[in-house]
DNA sequence: TAAATTATGTTATATTCTTAACAAAGGAAC
DNA sequence: GTTCCTTTGTTAAGAATATAACATAATTTA
């Protein structure tokens, strides 16, 4: 497979898809699903085909003509692609609910993400542990983002707190912000932060069903 | 404001960036934002002016020549698109960490979309109160989507209950369905589902961060 | 009052992205 | 072995989207 991302820009939906298919491969099961067609994977995701092996094209290496899939191949090809092919440490930064959900999604694991540190500020939980990991102080955090070597940083604290968050993280050392807060946070060029806002996609859906609702419109004339 | 929606398609990610500007409006401060510029709001959210105003474009009616927007009307405006102007009812289904999470979002509220039950099937969560709601089994689910008109469901359960959980709901009437779960759900046409894939957003992430590590590509040349 | 400045709405252009079309290559059927 | 079918990689066309350009309108300044 030839290197090829540097060369010209990859859309950002490109990159979306890319992890769509990843997330539809490694939930098939392994037995049925030894290869797999780009018609076979489009109707999962509700696609077309040629949508699938365009955006493989971009990088190159993926199939051969005539023969399908492996989908071995294919979702190690996928993590390579998304850096998911060694692993990547992440530290969870306010353990409310949010928190919490983020700490026991299992998915993250099988992607070669790795949960190494939990932090609040409230001290009735600091010391208790989720999943093996201990909620410390964030006092602590650039010492652990240093010691683990951590490249993500996921902000799950209440708004007030969410850009003081992201200061301490990028003072630390992190590259990498996922911000679940609903105000959006700022940094440096050089750090890429992605800002999840939830409502966002609550908003899309009552769009969705406000224009599912209306009639079909009568032309004025 | 003309009502022009129905008319031509308007792109998904114009809807996406309505809902950015609407959270990005609402977290003003009141006092000091009478009135904005599609340069500032621009500024804000990252993105360029003419972007903004050709979204606008598709509805019309925003704001006037030489005149800045105000933001009251932006706000009542951007609601009315979006379906947020009069209540939405929904109800969560599976009360763990996410489904608390989602539960306690203030910012839903604000929008007008109003959480009426919360469903597991833990007998130990059934009977607890979150924010002056209580948790039923999801036995009762068709009754109070009937009793409290509601349009939307957010599946907040494990994997494997998914899909059982949509078609518990697309049988019970509602017509939108937020899927938190890592597996896709499917349903018939006319019912809204979208699909968040918390996984996506990290992927997404790891991805921009590879390539940012990356060095500055020297022509071979 | 007139010119300069700063807005938005609208139209036109440029760009990006998606979809279709087709050539090359393997497997299956005969 | 040859033909037909299916599949991918690649190129080309088409559609959708983003950006720029410009006309119009209000405010500010001289």
């Amino acid at each position: 497979m030839k290197d090829t991302q540097e060369k010209k820009k990859i859309p950002q939906m490109t990159i979306t898809r890319l992890a769509q298919y990843l997330n539809c491969l490694s939930l098939l099961p392994k037995e049925h699903y030894i290869e797999i067609s780009s018609k076979e994977l489009a109707a999962k995701i509700e696609l077309k085909p040629t949508q699938i092996r365009q955006d493989f094209h971009h990088f190159g290496g993926f199939g051969q003509a005539g023969y399908r899939y492996k989908v071995k191949d294919l979702i190690a090809g996928l993590e390579r692609i998304l850096g998911l092919d060694r692993q990547q440490n992440m530290i969870v930064i306010g353990v409310g609910h949010l928190g919490q959900a983020l700490a026991n999604y299992r998915n993250f694991e099988k992607l070669g993400l790795r949960l190494v540190g939990l932090f609040d500020l409230n001290p009735r939980l600091i010391g208790i542990t989720i999943r093996d990991v201990r909620v410390r102080d964030i006092d602590e955090i650039p010492q652990i983002v240093y010691q683990e070597d951590v490249s993500m940083g996921i902000i799950a604290t209440p708004a007030e707190a969410a850009q003081k968050t992201a200061d301490l993280l990028i003072s630390a050392g992190i590259k990498g912000i996922w911000n679940f807060s609903p105000v959006m946070v700022t940094g440096p060029q050089d750090i890429i932060i992605q800002n999840e806002h939830l409502s966002v996609g609550l908003m899309t859906l009552s769009y969705r069903l406000k224009q599912a609702k209306k009639p079909v419109l009568i032309p004025e004339h």
